[in-house]
DNA sequence: TCTGGGGTCCTAGGACCC
DNA sequence: TCTGGGGTCCTAGGACCC
């Protein structure tokens, strides 16, 4: 699933913070059962038995339904948001299209021009993001309203974690609360841990609730292809397909050390970690730290001058240097991307000396790092991305 | 389906140092 | 001495997610 110009506060894909938990210490080949034995150990509070969830909140077609909200009229008839809302623009995507588009075939990350070959009839809108923004936060606002952890995932998303004998109840009661204060539905799943409500939350859409725990997992994902995992995609799954794995249930029942040399040792036994349907369990609503932040641009046509690159590219090393400035962050490492005709897509990237907050730099190394690259084919694409220094950038030496 | 934009993390190979 | 092994940093690319 794709979107388009979302940003998000925090990482689109959680689970290597796992992955380093579990693996970072020992580098034991096989997983442990729980990154947090005992979580979801059940007990006793004033007499009635409780344990620990984890609910994966989930809006439905966030985008288009933001869109429905201020366009009513506009309800029951096919709608795709995307880029300026020219359907007609090369290069551009649809972030989203309501059902009634999607049985039309059209669907998130399709061009927008075969979004209209598909379906001439639909409205094509621009994408908002300031709305957007706007709407999840009222959303987001909503969650710690209940007696909750609230661990906001993206925009349309959040992980909930809560003690209770009754975790259908406190979903119904959440998706009562956040369509009776931003008038949007949204879907929850209930898990164990992150990976089983996130599939869940899948599962339940829309508009509805879905346990998946460890006792239901078998029966529930055993059948499915890897790719319905969090985590693994289609060329993962492409590669274990090779060797024979085609579903959750294979890859759960494979060799670990037979996975660990195929992928690696991080990543192997990762993979049927996740088939086992194992995942973080604990929430945390500790604000979301940027590791580092990049603008990219695709032109509608290629670019084949070279100054006119070199003009982008300061220009958009400005704008990523204002960006950083802005969030009082310091740059040290800077990334050029060059997408050459007809989508040869490279890197040149650079540590810088020290971490700065100069502006100016930031744009020189930029202009140095376009200049790596051999300028005498058109490009489609450039982007300039920075790396953050730690926030609190503590000299070496006086960390705890 | 001629393929956006913004993120995060992992891996492999080479440089360099002791 | 023609040859080692480990650690760490850096770079480029890949995979995944929303």
């Amino acid at each position: 699933m794709l979107r388009c110009c979302l940003h998000f506060p925090r990482s689109a894909h959680g689970e290597p913070f796992l992955r380093s938990f579990l693996y970072a210490p020992e580098n034991h080949p096989s997983p442990r059962a729980h990154p947090r034995p005992g979580r979801a150990a059940g007990r006793i509070l004033d007499g009635v038995p409780v344990r620990d969830w984890v609910l994966h909140v989930d809006l439905d077609q966030f985008i288009a339904a933001v869109e429905l909200l201020r366009r009513p009229e506009l309800r029951g008839r096919p709608v795709v948001v995307g880029g300026s809302g020219d359907p007609s623009a090369p290069r551009t995507v649809a972030a989203t299209a309501t059902y009634e588009a999607r049985e039309r075939g059209v669907h998130s990350g399709m061009p927008l021009r075969t979004a209209l070959r598909r379906c001439p009839d639909a409205v094509f809108l621009p994408s908002d993001p300031p709305a957007y923004e706007a709407a999840s936060a009222r959303v987001m606002a909503t969650l710690p309203e209940f007696p909750v952890l609230v661990e906001v995932w993206g925009w349309d998303e959040a992980f909930v974690g809560a003690t209770t004998d009754d975790p259908e109840r406190l979903a119904a009661d959440i998706r009562r609360a956040v369509m009776d204060s931003t008038g949007l539905s949204c879907s929850v799943g209930i898990g164990d841990n992150k990976h089983q409500a996130k599939l869940a939350s899948g599962l339940a859409k829309p508009g509805g609730v879905f346990r998946l725990t460890g006792e239901t997992w078998a029966a529930t994902m055993h059948h499915r292809p890897t790719d319905a995992l969090w985590g693994i995609g289609r060329r993962t799954a492409a590669k274990l397909a090779a060797i024979g794995l085609r579903t959750v249930g294979d890859l759960a029942a494979a060799d670990p050390e037979e996975l660990a040399a195929r992928f690696g040792r991080t990543n192997g036994p990762w993979y049927r970690y996740l088939a086992l349907g194992r995942g973080e369990a604990e929430v945390s609503p500790a604000p979301w730290v940027a590791r580092g932040h990049g603008r990219e641009t695709t032109f509608t046509e290629d670019v084949a001058d070279p100054d006119e690159m070199r003009g982008h590219v300061a220009e958009l090393a400005a704008r990523v240097a204002g960006d950083a400035a802005e969030a009082g962050r310091r740059v040290v490492r800077v990334t050029v991307k060059v997408r050459f005709v007809p989508f040869d897509t490279r890197t040149r990237q650079s540590t810088l000396p020290a971490a700065t907050s100069d502006p100016a730099e930031v744009v020189a190394t930029a202009r140095a790092l376009l200049d790596r690259f051999a300028l005498d084919r058109a490009v489609r694409l450039l982007g300039v991305a920075v790396e953050y220094a730690p926030p609190d950038d503590t000299p070496p030496g006086e960390g705890a």
